[in-house]
DNA sequence: CCTACCGATCGGTAGG
DNA sequence: CCTACCGATCGGTAGG
């Protein structure tokens, strides 16, 4: 009876409640009754409710951050770096999109010590994304802009995935990535396509 | 004692607390301990909680609509519509920060008609907002791109704002459309600044 | 604007 | 994995 991955299961189960309805609007009770439990019986394999945030957001985080130091061993150009960086950020979002709408929508629902070292991590990992901005600007390929403005709003675009993505839709986490990066680089204006 | 205003009182305490902790954790309680009241009090100003969230979404979404309608009937090339769209938009989010932060993030908490009403001006407001990108295109101004990625992509930058827009900050509502509006139309690529 | 209070729901524990 | 249950908290009402 006791299958190996249930914790999985439960996890699984309410990162998708959790999805459509929110972390505070989504009880114990709720994912236990789509697991035919009892609420109860969740607490013989997690922790608690908090725990099931915090295990997500920790292994988004540290799929983005594997994501990024690779990009950055193995590319060098600015352009390039900034293109596979955009790459890796929405393989990660993709990959298990629950997990990513939970992490990106509720984090903020964590307390004290967790969410800071959220914070933390969040922050380290925007500074690595903006180096590739600042090399673009040192290497005269890139405009020289307000580096957490451009920043800032390239994140937005990347994050925002999340709410319209659909894995069975017409754009692949691939042509999402290029079109984002195409769309970062060279704007709306017709003049320039496809520079690279 | 009865002040004319108190009601809006309650609205921008409560605002601000829902900015803060969220729609969900925040509690009648907390926004009558905010304003040195009893929770039951703040009913004789205000009907209900969630009255409070589409009283507010309902005032966002109309700023909207009213800005976005006057830049529809003043510019024509789509350049100028879509700066001035840009600008309309970042104006009224940054008007009033707490409110609109709350409407960006915590929509969702509305529950059933309310809900569905302000998704039915949502999608209103998007595809006036397309009809600029696909202007563009017919003007031959704009990449033939895929309008609904474009839009997407657009939207999350602008309404990205509420996240790090600080009145006493560095940039201007202003300053920033002119930002948004010229990384959207030209991108991070050196080659061409203020084509316009 | 307050006191007193309601029914519902919450995350979680005890004990088996 | 369940039953039984706890203390806390919630939005809101009654009645003044």
């Amino acid at each position: 009876m006791a299958r190996p991955n249930r914790k999985e299961q439960i996890f699984q189960t309410a990162l998708a409640l959790m999805r459509e309805k929110g972390y505070r609007n989504t009880s114990m009770r709720d994912i236990a009754a789509a697991m035919n439990m009892e609420a109860p019986s969740l607490y013989n394999h997690i922790s608690s409710k908090e725990d099931l945030l915090w295990q997500t957001c920790t292994r988004i985080a540290a799929d983005f951050e594997k994501g990024l130091a690779e990009v950055n061993d193995i590319y060098f150009g600015a352009s390039e770096k900034l293109g596979m960086a955009i790459r890796s950020h929405i393989e990660v979002l993709t990959r298990d999109l629950d997990a990513s709408y939970v992490f990106v929508h509720e984090w903020r629902h964590l307390q004290g010590e967790l969410r800071e070292a959220l914070i933390v991590r969040r922050d380290k990992y925007e500074a690595a994304f903006r180096e590739i901005l600042a090399l673009g600007e040192a290497e005269g390929s890139f405009v020289e802009a307000d580096n957490k403005f451009a920043l800032l709003t390239i994140l937005s675009s990347l994050n925002w995935v999340v709410e319209w993505y659909r894995p069975d839709g017409d754009m692949s986490p691939s042509q999402i990535a290029n079109q984002l990066t195409e769309f970062i680089l060279n704007g709306l204006n017709k003049h320039h396509n496809y520079v690279r």
